[in-house]
DNA sequence: TTATATAGTTAAGTTCGTTTAACCAATTAA
DNA sequence: TTAATTGGTTAAACGAACTTAACTATATAA
């Protein structure tokens, strides 16, 4: 197996079981608010951009720009989500997260971030150099193809 | 901060960038399979465990048995899941993915594929190897985190 | 100015996934 | 053998979330 195979195939099994824990958590925190998978994941992208408009949430989740403005309805009259004015084209809505909003966020974080202790508890001080050191260099280039394909979209 | 907590944060920055492109390749799946978030995850689980009874479709997903049922019972008809009587204990549906249950999760899978070359051409040889040792160690440590999880469930 | 495009909302109708409740069949315990 | 338990199915009813279509308001182009 060549080396940019090996490479693939790691980061392959790595994604899989990543993926099978963080779908799960994903799910039970969508249980546990009561909230849809796609209302999370709306909650989640704010969490991420700061702030956006209706009609992107919709394309984001390939749904309609009316289910979009009806869940964002439903996610404010939860307070969760923020709905404002954006001074600067007054008929776009500025969408952000409330207090609320960003704590829930965080909640369904948390658990994700308890398994990452557990991790780190099973692994040797020498292995947490090591896998710093790459995963510093992972994030590094996935940030970057995250932004060099934004810039190509727009 | 001490190493622990960087490392910790480390796994945690990885983790923010990879599910926020993981989800949106997952919701993208959902919508070209024209299966829900819940179905697509099933297959999944199946994909992962081989087979699994009905109940525990259901438990897996926080919903009813009844609930199960009738999802397991739409998938059979799309021929995607086949459902088969366990020999060993008659009650039990023996659940299993078909060929073409098997081909829709490969194509899932293929879009998170594509992105991790992307990826592994965005790096060096070099770093290449360091990436691949570190996570070796992190999987190897996941799986045994997972498997003695649920040796204490049993 | 007028026309067109963009952003979002609302209402009506539909579909899908869920629950509850009643049920059957197979297994295990008394 | 009988009773209780477990695994799964079915039917009826319900609610959440979607679509289409018509609408308002703002911004931009002709």
């Amino acid at each position: 197996m060549t080396d940019p195979q090996q490479f693939t195939q790691v980061l392959h099994n790595w994604a899989e079981i990543f993926m099978r824990r963080s779908m799960r958590d994903f799910i039970q925190s969508s249980k546990d608010s009561g909230l849809s998978v796609t209302q999370l994941s709306t909650l989640f992208r704010l969490h991420h951009k700061g702030f956006c408009g209706v009609s992107e949430v919709g394309d984001h989740l390939g749904i309609t720009h009316a289910a979009a403005s009806q869940m964002v309805e439903r996610l404010v009259q939860l307070r969760l989500l923020e709905r404002a004015e954006d001074p600067r084209d007054r008929r776009v809505k500025h969408l952000t997260l409330t207090v609320k909003g960003q704590e829930l966020v965080q909640e369904s974080i948390q658990a994700r971030r308890r398994w990452m202790e557990e991790l780190t508890n099973a692994l040797t001080p020498q292995e947490h150099g090591l896998i710093i050191d790459a995963l510093t260099i992972l994030t590094a280039a996935a940030r970057q193809l995250e932004t060099s394909k934004k810039m190509k979209d727009e």
